[in-house]
DNA sequence: GAACGCCGTTAAGAATGCGTTAGGAATCCG
DNA sequence: CGGATTCCTAACGCATTCTTAACGGCGTTC
């Protein structure tokens, strides 16, 4: 299964253009929108929220400079503009009104692609929400390093926190006691799977509901540990 | 008299081009500041914190594409790179390893004071829009460089207020300590650990009520620290 | 039913990491 | 050049974390 990749709205009135780029933006993973005229594009802006827009100055409509204008009234989504004119007065015109990049045709694909991600790494610190892992009572947030319990946080050290990270990652399976020492302690020498008793005691302290009876952190005697997911 | 405009670092070894852009930017209202190699340039960079780096990628002592990558091991000032190979592998190269605009010699001056100031406006999310952080009794005035605490206004020394800082930009989040020394002392080899005890420590006296025992800024033992916010 | 293996639990000492203080070096600024 | 600020460094006590050992329960095997 694919993430549904970031979405590119491009405003251009030559049916060439368009087709040229379509390509290149859905073969490089984006969701693509398109618009023949300024109004168009700005109808499509606010319906869909685009990740990037892609801006051809030269629209029968409208002045691409209105364009701009009427967008940043509401909006702060990255612009590049892409324009057949190369004159300086035109690109400082178009960036001072708040486009974040400016393309002279002909351009190449690689060209644009790579400058389209740098304007989404330029909005991205906003818009990221950190995934979440979330079983039963628990959710971790493995970006914050966090672990809650019915909302309440509970503090692992560090040996614990990597113990439960790593049942996490391969959530579901069972995990054998070499695999569990290896990944937690590093391949130190001295690693006994006594540890492995002991942190799982603990764990199941501060996570589980009833200790003596784990819901989640389960021992397979003989082999490993695993997480159970589905209950 | 002029407020002091914001600062820009040029990594550019020739004389003949340093000469001309300097004349540009300081008559386009720029702090200037040049390094004539690699190496000086991280050192400035590291040590003036300028706003925008220009950096040509032809250098003698070292890769423009090395330089970029150490740089954004610790900082995300913007980057505007000018090169005379205009070759799109280069472009890409350079936008992948973290530029965030890449100029083609020759340029005009206008285009390079308009792509200047994409570059600041990216940099300090909107000046419309609040550049404030608040939390609890806090109040921080990222543009101001001001700190206040119910109100009054609390001194933070340069490398309290860049740690201070880089755990708001992470806020939530734990920081370990090689990412903290590396973002507040810039990658430079003597720094321990050692320091960032002592400096959180100044910080939880002048910014916690009860500095021992911190509400925000926690300790994560063996792994870092977090700016802890109240969700 | 005793012996054994495997696991959970608890606790205590060892090791490590952290907070704090303070003094001298370095730097900045007038 | 002198004073003030800021930074670096070392030392010490305390807290947390890790390691290790001892003991008891449970099920299986002989």
């Amino acid at each position: 299964m694919t993430i549904p990749g970031p979405q590119v709205l491009l405003v251009e009135d030559e049916p060439q253009m368009r087709r040229f780029l379509r390509v290149a933006l859905e073969s490089g993973g984006y969701r693509y929108l398109e618009a023949a005229s300024g109004q168009e594009g700005l109808t499509l802006a606010v319906q869909h929220r685009p990740d990037v827009i892609l801006l051809d100055l030269g629209l029968p409509d409208m002045d691409g400079l209105d364009l701009m204008t009427r967008l940043r009234e509401w909006s702060r989504v990255p612009v590049i503009v892409i324009s057949a004119r190369g004159q300086e007065t035109d690109k400082v015109g178009a960036l001072d009104v708040g486009a974040d990049d400016y393309l002279t045709k002909p351009f190449g694909t690689g060209e644009l692609l790579a400058r389209i991600r740098v304007a989404l790494r330029h909005a991205d610190p906003g818009t990221a929400e950190d995934p979440r892992f979330t079983l039963g009572r628990w959710q971790v947030d493995l970006a914050k390093r966090q672990v809650l319990v019915e909302g309440r946080e509970i503090h692992l050290t560090p040996l614990e926190y990597r113990l439960f990270t790593t049942l996490i990652r391969h959530a579901g399976k069972v995990v054998t006691h070499r695999q569990l020492l290896k990944e937690v302690w590093g391949g130190v020498a001295g690693a006994q799977p006594l540890y492995l008793r002991v942190y799982m005691a603990q764990l199941r302290h501060k996570l589980e509901e009833d200790p003596s009876r784990p819901r989640y952190l389960q021992t397979e005697p003989g082999v490993g540990y695993r997480l159970k997911t589905e209950d």
